[in-house]
DNA sequence: CGCCTTTGACCGGCGC
DNA sequence: GCGCCGGTCAAAGGCG
Protein backbone atom coordinates (compact mmCIF):
# COMPACT_ATOMS: atom_id res chain seq x y z
CA UNK A 1 0.00 0.00 0.00
CA UNK A 2 1.24 3.45 -0.22
CA UNK A 3 1.69 4.85 2.26
CA UNK A 4 2.21 9.03 2.73
CA UNK A 5 2.97 10.73 5.26
CA UNK A 6 -0.27 13.38 4.95
CA UNK A 7 -2.92 13.20 7.43
CA UNK A 8 -5.15 15.64 8.26
CA UNK A 9 -8.67 15.83 10.28
CA UNK A 10 -10.88 17.90 9.16
CA UNK A 11 -13.23 17.87 12.41
CA UNK A 12 -11.54 20.21 14.70
CA UNK A 13 -11.65 18.64 17.83
CA UNK A 14 -10.21 15.51 16.66
CA UNK A 15 -6.34 14.86 16.02
CA UNK A 16 -5.87 12.46 13.38
CA UNK A 17 -3.89 9.57 15.31
CA UNK A 18 -5.61 9.94 18.56
CA UNK A 19 -9.19 10.11 16.54
CA UNK A 20 -8.29 6.64 15.81
CA UNK A 21 -8.17 4.82 18.80
CA UNK A 22 -10.37 7.32 20.02
CA UNK A 23 -13.00 6.77 17.74
CA UNK A 24 -15.27 4.61 19.87
CA UNK A 25 -14.88 7.43 23.15
CA UNK A 26 -15.22 9.59 21.06
CA UNK A 27 -18.59 8.73 20.14
CA UNK A 28 -19.49 8.07 23.12
CA UNK A 29 -18.94 11.34 25.14
CA UNK A 30 -19.13 13.52 22.35
CA UNK A 31 -22.20 13.08 20.85
CA UNK A 32 -22.35 15.78 18.64
CA UNK A 33 -19.85 13.99 16.91
CA UNK A 34 -22.17 10.99 15.72
CA UNK A 35 -24.13 10.58 13.35
CA UNK A 36 -27.47 9.87 15.32
CA UNK A 37 -30.92 10.16 13.76
CA UNK A 38 -31.57 12.56 16.04
CA UNK A 39 -29.31 14.18 13.84
CA UNK A 40 -30.61 13.05 11.33
CA UNK A 41 -34.08 13.78 11.49
CA UNK A 42 -34.06 16.79 13.30
CA UNK A 43 -31.72 18.41 10.95
CA UNK A 44 -32.81 17.87 7.16
CA UNK A 45 -31.31 20.21 5.69
CA UNK A 46 -29.59 23.46 7.34
CA UNK A 47 -28.30 22.62 10.24
CA UNK A 48 -25.74 22.02 12.78
CA UNK A 49 -22.58 23.08 10.47
CA UNK A 50 -21.65 19.43 10.39
CA UNK A 51 -19.02 19.83 8.76
CA UNK A 52 -20.16 19.92 5.27
CA UNK A 53 -20.18 16.17 5.85
CA UNK A 54 -24.11 16.25 5.64
CA UNK A 55 -23.64 18.32 2.51
CA UNK A 56 -21.00 15.51 1.26
CA UNK A 57 -23.49 12.70 1.86
CA UNK A 58 -26.17 14.35 -0.58
CA UNK A 59 -23.90 14.98 -2.83
CA UNK A 60 -23.02 11.50 -3.58
CA UNK A 61 -26.38 10.33 -2.67
CA UNK A 62 -25.19 6.70 -2.53
CA UNK A 63 -25.58 5.98 1.01
CA UNK A 64 -29.20 5.69 1.00
CA UNK A 65 -28.48 3.28 4.22
CA UNK A 66 -28.53 6.38 6.12
CA UNK A 67 -32.01 7.93 5.76
CA UNK A 68 -33.11 4.64 7.10
CA UNK A 69 -31.26 5.10 10.16
CA UNK A 70 -34.49 6.65 11.60
CA UNK A 71 -34.65 4.24 14.71
CA UNK A 72 -33.34 4.43 18.21
CA UNK A 73 -30.24 5.91 19.09
CA UNK A 74 -30.56 4.47 22.16
CA UNK A 75 -29.22 0.63 20.28
CA UNK A 76 -26.44 3.04 20.50
CA UNK A 77 -24.63 1.78 23.18
CA UNK A 78 -25.44 -2.10 22.47
CA UNK A 79 -23.61 -3.37 19.58
CA UNK A 80 -25.54 -6.32 19.76
CA UNK A 81 -28.03 -5.23 17.01
CA UNK A 82 -25.59 -5.83 14.47
CA UNK A 83 -26.61 -9.40 15.18
CA UNK A 84 -30.28 -9.07 15.06
CA UNK A 85 -29.89 -8.14 11.93
CA UNK A 86 -27.88 -10.59 10.27
CA UNK A 87 -28.56 -13.56 12.91
CA UNK A 88 -32.33 -14.82 12.17
CA UNK A 89 -34.97 -12.76 13.75
CA UNK A 90 -38.00 -13.64 13.51
CA UNK A 91 -40.12 -12.17 10.98
CA UNK A 92 -42.82 -10.24 12.92
CA UNK A 93 -39.57 -8.57 13.89
CA UNK A 94 -38.86 -5.06 12.21
CA UNK A 95 -35.05 -4.82 10.79
CA UNK A 96 -32.75 -3.07 13.32
CA UNK A 97 -31.05 -0.02 11.55
CA UNK A 98 -27.99 -0.01 13.75
CA UNK A 99 -26.72 3.84 14.12
CA UNK A 100 -23.76 4.56 11.67
CA UNK A 101 -21.17 7.28 13.01
CA UNK A 102 -19.53 8.93 9.81
CA UNK A 103 -16.59 10.86 10.15
CA UNK A 104 -14.14 12.54 7.21
CA UNK A 105 -11.05 12.74 7.19
CA UNK A 106 -8.77 14.45 4.95
CA UNK A 107 -5.58 11.62 3.83
CA UNK A 108 -3.92 10.38 1.08
CA UNK A 109 -4.44 7.14 2.35
CA UNK A 110 -7.23 5.01 2.48
CA UNK A 111 -6.83 2.54 5.13
CA UNK A 112 -6.60 4.77 8.30
CA UNK A 113 -5.00 2.27 11.10
CA UNK A 114 -7.64 2.82 14.23
CA UNK A 115 -5.86 0.03 16.39
CA UNK A 116 -8.16 -2.46 16.12
CA UNK A 117 -8.02 -5.14 13.15
CA UNK A 118 -10.38 -5.29 9.87
CA UNK A 119 -10.88 -8.12 7.15
CA UNK A 120 -11.59 -6.44 3.78
CA UNK A 121 -15.03 -7.89 3.17
CA UNK A 122 -16.37 -6.38 -0.11
CA UNK A 123 -15.78 -3.74 -2.35
CA UNK A 124 -18.49 -1.69 -4.71
CA UNK A 125 -18.28 0.92 -7.36
CA UNK A 126 -20.30 4.12 -6.06
CA UNK A 127 -22.63 5.74 -8.02
CA UNK A 128 -21.57 9.53 -8.57
CA UNK A 129 -18.20 8.59 -7.39
CA UNK A 130 -15.10 7.01 -9.29
CA UNK A 131 -13.86 6.02 -6.41
CA UNK A 132 -14.85 2.67 -4.69
CA UNK A 133 -15.69 1.92 -1.26
CA UNK A 134 -14.74 -0.30 1.10
CA UNK A 135 -16.25 -2.73 3.07
CA UNK A 136 -14.49 -3.67 6.42
CA UNK A 137 -15.53 -6.06 9.48
CA UNK A 138 -13.48 -6.13 12.75
CA UNK A 139 -11.90 -9.77 13.00
CA UNK A 140 -12.18 -9.87 16.79
CA UNK A 141 -14.64 -12.77 17.46
CA UNK A 142 -18.06 -12.21 18.38
CA UNK A 143 -17.68 -8.81 17.98
CA UNK A 144 -19.23 -7.88 14.58
CA UNK A 145 -18.50 -3.63 14.25
CA UNK A 146 -18.42 -3.20 11.09
CA UNK A 147 -16.76 -0.04 8.65
CA UNK A 148 -17.25 1.41 5.64
CA UNK A 149 -14.94 3.38 3.68
CA UNK A 150 -15.07 5.75 0.93
CA UNK A 151 -13.40 8.74 -0.88
CA UNK A 152 -15.03 11.42 -2.50
CA UNK A 153 -15.22 12.20 -6.16
CA UNK A 154 -15.81 16.03 -5.57
CA UNK A 155 -12.42 16.48 -3.18
CA UNK A 156 -10.54 13.23 -3.59
CA UNK A 157 -8.18 14.05 -0.55
CA UNK A 158 -11.07 13.22 1.76
CA UNK A 159 -11.70 10.11 2.96
CA UNK A 160 -14.79 9.43 4.59
CA UNK A 161 -14.92 6.10 7.14
CA UNK A 162 -18.45 5.44 8.72
CA UNK A 163 -18.29 2.81 11.64
CA UNK A 164 -21.45 0.93 13.06
CA UNK A 165 -21.46 -0.64 15.99
CA UNK A 166 -19.26 -0.85 18.80
CA UNK A 167 -16.49 -2.64 19.59
CA UNK A 168 -17.01 -4.47 22.91
CA UNK A 169 -13.67 -5.62 23.86
CA UNK A 170 -10.17 -3.88 23.87
CA UNK A 171 -8.27 -2.58 21.22
CA UNK A 172 -6.33 -5.66 19.90
CA UNK A 173 -3.03 -4.01 19.04
CA UNK A 174 -1.42 -3.00 22.00
CA UNK A 175 1.89 -4.30 23.56
CA UNK A 176 2.04 -6.64 20.51
CA UNK A 177 2.17 -4.53 17.64
CA UNK A 178 3.44 -1.27 19.63
CA UNK A 179 6.03 -0.70 17.10
CA UNK A 180 3.67 -0.75 14.10
CA UNK A 181 1.55 2.09 15.82
CA UNK A 182 5.14 3.97 16.49
CA UNK A 183 5.95 3.28 12.80
CA UNK A 184 2.24 4.79 12.01
CA UNK A 185 2.32 7.53 14.33
CA UNK A 186 5.56 8.45 13.15
CA UNK A 187 4.23 8.52 10.06
CA UNK A 188 1.25 10.70 10.58
CA UNK A 189 3.13 13.12 13.44
CA UNK A 190 6.04 13.80 10.89
CA UNK A 191 4.80 16.85 9.85
C1' DC B 1 0.49 -21.77 7.22
C1' DG B 2 -2.56 -18.35 8.73
C1' DC B 3 -4.52 -14.24 7.75
C1' DC B 4 -5.81 -11.03 4.51
C1' DT B 5 -7.66 -9.02 -0.47
C1' DT B 6 -9.80 -9.52 -4.45
C1' DT B 7 -13.79 -10.13 -7.12
C1' DG B 8 -17.98 -11.82 -9.14
C1' DA B 9 -22.09 -13.84 -7.55
C1' DC B 10 -25.77 -13.54 -4.66
C1' DC B 11 -29.48 -11.57 -1.72
C1' DG B 12 -33.07 -8.62 0.16
C1' DG B 13 -35.33 -4.19 -0.13
C1' DC B 14 -37.48 -0.83 -2.87
C1' DG B 15 -39.52 1.72 -6.76
C1' DC B 16 -41.81 1.27 -10.96
C1' DG C 1 -42.88 -9.20 -11.35
C1' DC C 2 -38.69 -7.06 -12.74
C1' DG C 3 -34.66 -4.63 -12.43
C1' DC C 4 -31.74 -1.64 -9.83
C1' DC C 5 -28.95 -0.89 -5.87
C1' DG C 6 -26.45 -1.35 -1.62
C1' DG C 7 -24.53 -4.74 1.08
C1' DT C 8 -22.54 -9.43 1.90
C1' DC C 9 -20.65 -14.10 0.80
C1' DA C 10 -17.15 -17.10 -0.37
C1' DA C 11 -13.70 -19.12 -3.43
C1' DA C 12 -9.33 -18.35 -4.96
C1' DG C 13 -5.14 -16.29 -4.66
C1' DG C 14 -1.43 -13.24 -2.33
C1' DC C 15 1.78 -12.26 1.10
C1' DG C 16 4.72 -12.27 5.26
Amino acid sequence: METYPTFYSSSSTTPPAAASSLSLNMVNSHPHHAYSNDQYQASNNKSNGFLGLMSEMEVSNSINSMSSISQSMKSFGEGESNTAVRAGMKKGEKKIRKPRYAFQTRSQVDILDDGYRWRKYGQKAVKNNKFPRSYYRCTHQGCNVKKQVQRLTKDEGVVVTTYEGMHSHPIEKSTDNFEHILTQMQIYTSF
